[in-house]
DNA sequence: CGGATATAGTTTCAATTGTAACCATTAGTT
DNA sequence: AACTAATGGTTACAATTGAAACTATATCCG
């Protein structure tokens, strides 16, 4: 019925054949607003914390004393999304911050026993929410999927170089 | 040497033990990111388009005449993306608009022949991108990848629906 | 018909984000 | 010491984005 003859119809032919919803980079993008916005509504019902705010408290409660460079590093933010992230912190009194003896341009962060306490309960949040995405897939497409972020990342990194 | 008595030490305790950078939710949006800069980059550089624009003349492409809620339904976009994008295609004169005789609310868009040989370099462009991401991947673990994208996306949409 | 409701799309305004410029301090160089 | 460059962090300004209000048209229902 449909494809006898030619020019068109109404499946376009297309440059090379690319369907959008089968775009890797599309379906990536979709799937990542999808999942940040379910749990930064989370974050911000519950605690009023946004997502950087929420990767800085995460970082800096498994490694405290770190400066505002070393968080930026381990959140893969930039020095000014985490400044501003500190300073909504700071304001909330959820991380202390000091500077360092020896060279008083960095700055010495760590959570205060609020921001402790805060992040004892958004940490579970976050987990079950992980848990919850990921029990769609069995344990072994777990794995996989942990390998295949891994790699894809590593080349992503790589061409983001040139 | 490390773990016989509680209470800290170096490595925080952490509740639930959450660490950044092996939570998907974080992995994906770093992994998402750092391509969509690489391949926004691009369009912008060559052609001129931000991915809003992008997304709309992929599926203009593909699927023309649709109007712009259409689009929207199509690109994971909501309206007023749709509108922007569209308001620059008309702007470039890379799409054109019509209106239906029948509800001349609705518009009817589709990519005028400037558009169409926009469209015909940045598609295989895309693709290029693309294949170059995957092939940090073997043929089997690409399908598993879309497989497993798929799954998440439902998960996530359902978890989004709550 | 006339009034409420819904839908398509745009505009407006506020919040978020990105980029560049900017202090302050430290490190290197002569 | 004096000058330059680099580093840590913040500020200022522009661009992007999101939410709500708005216009126009169409539909529903009495």
């Amino acid at each position: 019925m449909t494809g006898s003859r030619e020019k068109v119809a109404d499946a376009a032919p297309d440059a090379g054949s690319l369907q959008l919803d089968r775009f890797i980079p599309y379906r990536l993008s979709v799937l990542t607003n999808t999942v940040s916005m379910v749990i930064a509504g989370a974050y911000e019902r519950e605690f009023g914390l946004s997502i950087p705010q929420w990767r800085v408290m995460a970082v800096l409660a498994r490694y405290p004393d770190l400066s505002a460079v070393e968080v930026a590093e381990r959140t893969a933010m930039d020095k000014v999304a985490v400044s501003r992230a500190i300073q909504g912190l700071l304001d909330d009194k959820r991380v202390l911050r000091a500077f360092d003896k020896g060279d008083r341009r960095r700055s010495i962060l760590r959570l205060s026993a609020a921001g402790q306490a805060v992040y004892t309960r958004v940490a579970p949040m976050a987990l079950r929410y992980e848990a919850e995405l990921l029990s769609a897939l069995n344990p072994s497409d777990q794995r996989t999927l942990d390998r295949l972020l891994a790699r894809l990342m590593e080349q992503a990194k790589s061409m983001q170089a040139r």
